[in-house]
DNA sequence: TCCATATGCGTTGATATCAACCATACTGTC
DNA sequence: GACAGTATGGTTGATATCAACGCATATGGA
C-alpha cells in the first residue's frame, strides 16, 4: 500500500488560497468575460480591443514587438491577426526594411470600431473601479506589470 | 471626409496603462507560462494543476461548483476534464442522487501526479514572490479575489 | 398526475494559447 | 562573396475559452 495516495486537505486549500497563478487566471477570466459582453455591440472581444488599441500607434509596430507588449506568444499574436485582418481592421504587410518583418497597421475602418469601443471601454472599466470598495488600482496595476 | 479617423495617440497610452483587463490578461499569460514550464516534468499545465487541486476534497464536487470556484465558463470546465480523464488522473461520474448532475473525483493516479506537482508548485511560487522586489502578495491575492 | 419552469451538462463552432518545428532573411567575420 | 550564427515569423497540433443551442432531470403548482 503505497504511502502517497493521501494529500492533505490543508494543502489544497493552501495552494488554492496563495496561488498567484490561479488568482490571476480566475481574474482575468473574470474580467476578461466582462468586457467581452461590454464590447459585444461592436463585435469585439476583450483581447481583440487591447490587441486593436496597441496598433495605434505612429509607426508601424512588428509581431513580435506587440507580442512582447502584451506579453503573448508570438505565434498566439499571428493567430489572433487573422479573424481580425479576414475584417478588413488591420493590415499585414512585409517591411519593406526587413523581409523577414511583418509591419501591422489598423485600417480606416479598424479605427471606425476602435473609436466605437473607446467609450464602451471607459463606462466598463469605471463600473469595475467602482464596483470594488476600497479596491486599490494603481497598486494593483503596478504589482501585475511586475509580474508580466 | 470622415472626422472619427483618428484616435490621439495618448488616448492608446491612456488605455495601455490603466486597464485591468489588459494588464491582468499580461500577468495571467506570464504566470501561467512560468508553471507551465516548471509543471512539464510531472506532465501537466499550469490550469491543469489548478484543476486537479480544486478535485483534491472530502467530498466529490460537480461540475457547476468547480466551474465557479475557478471562475471558469462550465463549457471550459467540461473541455477541460476530456484530457485528463484521457490519463485516467480524473473520473466523472453521474450523481446518483441527480442524475443530472456529475461528480469529479481525483484518482490514485491523479493524486500520485499532483503529489509530484506540489513541491515544484512551492518552488515556483517562492521564486515568483522572491522575484518581485517589494511585491504586497496578499494587497495583490486580496485584489485579485474581489475581481473575480 | 401533468405541465411549465428551472437546473445541470453536453456538443458544436469560433477564437485563443502555446510548444515544436521549419523556412527565410539579416549580420558579422573572414 | 561565403559562411556561421542570429533574428523574425509561419505552420501544425494539442489544449483552452466561451457563446449558442439542445437534452435530460428535477421541482413546484394546478
Amino acid at each position: 500500500m503505497p504511502t502517497s495516495t493521501t494529500i492533505p486537505f490543508e494543502t489544497t486549500l493552501l495552494v488554492r488560497d496563495t496561488c498567484l497563478c490561479l488568482h490571476a487566471q480566475r481574474a482575468a477570466r473574470a474580467l476578461a468575460r466582462r468586457f467581452d459582453i461590454a464590447l459585444r455591440p461592436v463585435g469585439l472581444t476583450s483581447g481583440q480591443f487591447s490587441l486593436l488599441m496597441s496598433l495605434n500607434r505612429p509607426k508601424p509596430a512588428s509581431i513580435g514587438s506587440v507580442a512582447a507588449l502584451l506579453a503573448m506568444d508570438r505565434t498566439t499574436l499571428t493567430a489572433n491577426l487573422k479573424p481580425l485582418g479576414r475584417r478588413g481592421l488591420l493590415a499585414v504587410e512585409t517591411d519593406p526594411a526587413d523581409k523577414r518583418s511583418r509591419l501591422l497597421t489598423l485600417t480606416d475602418p479598424g479605427r471606425e470600431v476602435l473609436i466605437a469601443a473607446i467609450p464602451i471601454w471607459e463606462r466598463t472599466h469605471e463600473k469595475i473601479e467602482r464596483g470594488v470598495a476600497g479596491l486599490d488600482v494603481a497598486g494593483l496595476r503596478h504589482a501585475l506589470t511586475s509580474l508580466a
